[in-house]
RNA sequence: CGGGACGUAGCUCAGCCUGGUAGAGCGCCGCCUUUGGGAGGCGGAAGUCGCAGGUUCGAAUCCUGUCGUCCCGACCA
């Protein structure tokens, strides 16, 4: 196939846009990729939507080659299904309604209308079964940002997996998140498979594919060894010992006036600030106020502590702070405060600087169990510098991509709709579900974020828009043409770039497109009868004759 | 939803502080010249200065409101 870009709409910029951060972002609208609509809102332009085709048909070979079953449901969706499902009052849910006044939503993704149809399902003699469909999922996000990595509406390709029971769903889940390592790896990208969180509507367990990238929204530890790697709201970060000072038998009050940080106190005392603790009161929905206790050097994991609490928090407001503690933020400890303590793991053992709960005062010599009694558990943010959990090596913390989430979902959406079935025994049981979700537009996203230098866009191959740039220079027109032709012969697509231009801007948009191979014929391939073969990634440029083009080249 | 920034030509921006005939570069159209890394010349088209009020003899410019976009945070199946 070959397409001339004197007829191609490919708007290409000379400027990155004004609005635009991320490299991607830049890149995309510049190369001529996608133009935005409205916020969160964008059009592939003919460019971008080869490249998304290109994402969309690697994804079903793979999901095709597990097995799954491609199908297509609706966007619009009775609301009564999500009422059902119990997601109707997600904020993100897009809602509308009819002529009559009969309620619809517009999914942000599809369990309920796929949980709909399995209720077909009858017999294990059936299961297991698993559907996809490429979708448009629509998220009344309250923020989204950096070009295509965070939209209000996308496709997204949505699998469904229905099986008899919780093995036959480990089955299932490790398919998918198999195949899933496959669609990434031809997607050219540097991913990472990582425990995630299941969030408040999820099932019993997610993983995450994440890639590592500059403009991430996602942060992802790593072990420097390669033997660990975790989503920074659950990772296990080993942090380092502190330095104790000597122990006291009993906690003593130190006047520390002005300490009211962390930073200020340890300087003042002289001591480690491993050897201090940091207390945060937090108030639940019911109002009651908890006390959350990490060390003086570690941050709260609000992920973490939302799963301890197992419900959601806010922090305290200072009248509140005032009224349970008698002292201001700067100056409050657990000793003394009658309340629930929820205090992290590593606070179980050694004596700790905490506030004496008395303005400018700390106690020194505080421990745990002999001055307060505390529920422990892991409540820190782990942080770069923690030990692996599995071999000791330092850790590394880099802000990366979703691509992918994989879910067990278990029974919690074929119960609310009745999906179930008739097993070997006779008895009805509900379907057991996994979820799994790529959006291609993110996946393009991340790819360009990894391929890219200064000029533009480095397409892995398998998903370049074109897999050849033909140059046309001035006079050169008819051997870019037959050049082009060998190339499409082999069945590759080519971009023949016949405009009127001159040879600068050709090539500046060759690069900033990104397509892998170039070839240039200009004036001296009216000589010789060679063009020039450049290799977009490593800049390797040879000479070869149009007879030897094609795939081989 | 909290904090911040920005809305002037297709794009990137200046002008606003200190009110007085709307500007530049790139792009676009025509002609000429040039042609292996975003050339040059001449001529031309193109903006109700986001929108609505207000102040003023007069508002892109000052004031108020509103809408939009981006960034940080919250949120994110």
């Amino acid at each position: 196939m070959i397409v001339r870009a004197s007829q191609l709409f490919l708007p290409t910029l000379r400027d990155d846009p004004a609005d635009a951060e991320a490299a991607s972002h830049k890149l995309l609208v510049r190369g001529g990729y996608v133009r935005q609509v409205s916020a969160g809102l964008w059009t592939y332009l003919p460019l971008g939507w080869r490249v998304h085709q290109k994402v969309v048909q690697i994804i079903r070979e793979e999901m095709d080659a597990i097995g799954d079953q491609e199908m297509f449901a609706p966007v619009l969706t009775p609301a009564e299904l999500w009422e059902t499902s119990g997601r109707y009052d997600i904020p993100e849910v897009f809602k509308l309604e009819d002529r009559s006044g009969r309620r619809f939503v517009l999914p942000l993704s599809h369990e309920e209308a796929f949980t709909f149809h399995a209720r077909e399902l009858q017999s294990y003699k059936q299961l297991p079964q698993a559907w996809y469909h490429f979708q448009t999922k629509d998220r009344d996000e309250p923020r989204p940002k950096a070009g295509l990595l965070r939209v209000r509406e996308f496709v997204m390709k949505d699998a469904y997996s229905f099986d008899r029971d919780e093995a036959g769903l480990d089955e299932s889940f490790q398919k998918h998140g198999e195949a899933y390592a496959r669609i990434f790896e031809r997607c050219g990208l540097v991913f990472q498979r990582v425990q995630a969180e299941s969030g408040l509507m999820g099932g019993s367990e997610s993983e995450d594919f994440l890639a590592p990238a500059a403009a991430g929204e996602n942060m992802l530890v790593t072990c420097e060894n390669g033997d660990y790697a975790a989503d920074m709201d659950v990772a296990q970060g080993v942090p380092r010992a502190p330095e104790f000072p000597p122990s006291l038998d009993a906690p003593e009050e130190i006047e520390t006036p002005g300490a009211n940080t962390i930073e200020k106190l340890a300087e003042l005392l002289g001591i480690d600030d491993a050897a201090t603790s940091k207390a945060m009161p937090v108030v639940k929905p019911d109002g009651v106020l908890v006390l959350a206790l990490v060390r003086g050097d570690d941050r709260l994991s609000e992920d973490k502590m939302l799963s301890a609490l197992g419900t959601d928090f806010r922090p305290a407001t200072d009248d509140e702070i005032r009224a349970a503690f008698g002292a201001s933020g700067g100056s409050l400890g657990p000793v003394g405060f009658k309340g629930e303590v929820v205090a992290d793991e590593m606070l179980r053992t050694g004596q700790f600087v905490a506030g004496a709960n008395r303005d400018g005062w700390h106690l020194r010599g505080v421990e745990a169990g002999r001055d307060y009694e505390a529920r422990f558990a892991d409540i820190r943010a782990t942080k770069e510098d923690d030990a692996c959990p599995v071999c000791g090596g330092k850790l590394r913390v880099h802000t990366a991509i979703e691509l992918g989430h994989i879910f067990k979902l278990g029974t919690r959406y074929s119960v609310p709709l009745d999906a179930t079935f008739l097993d070997e025994d006779g008895s009805e049981k509900p379907l057991v579900m996994g979820s799994y979700g790529i959006g291609p537009g993110r996946v393009i996203a991340a790819i360009v974020e990894q391929h890219h230098d200064a000029n533009g866009i480095v397409w892995p191959a398998e998903v370049a828009p074109y897999d050849v740039h033909v140059v046309a220079l001035q006079g050169a027109e008819e051997i870019a043409l037959q050049a082009a032709e060998a190339y499409s012969a082999d069945g590759l697509a080519v971009l023949l770039d016949d405009r009127v231009a001159r040879p600068g801007e050709k090539f500046a948009d060759a690069d900033l497109i990104g397509a892998p191979i170039r070839i240039t014929a200009g004036k001296k391939s009216l000589e010789d009868g060679k063009v020039d073969v450049r290799n977009r990634a490593s800049g390797e440029e040879t000479r070869l004759a149009v007879s030897e083009l094609g795939k081989k080249a």
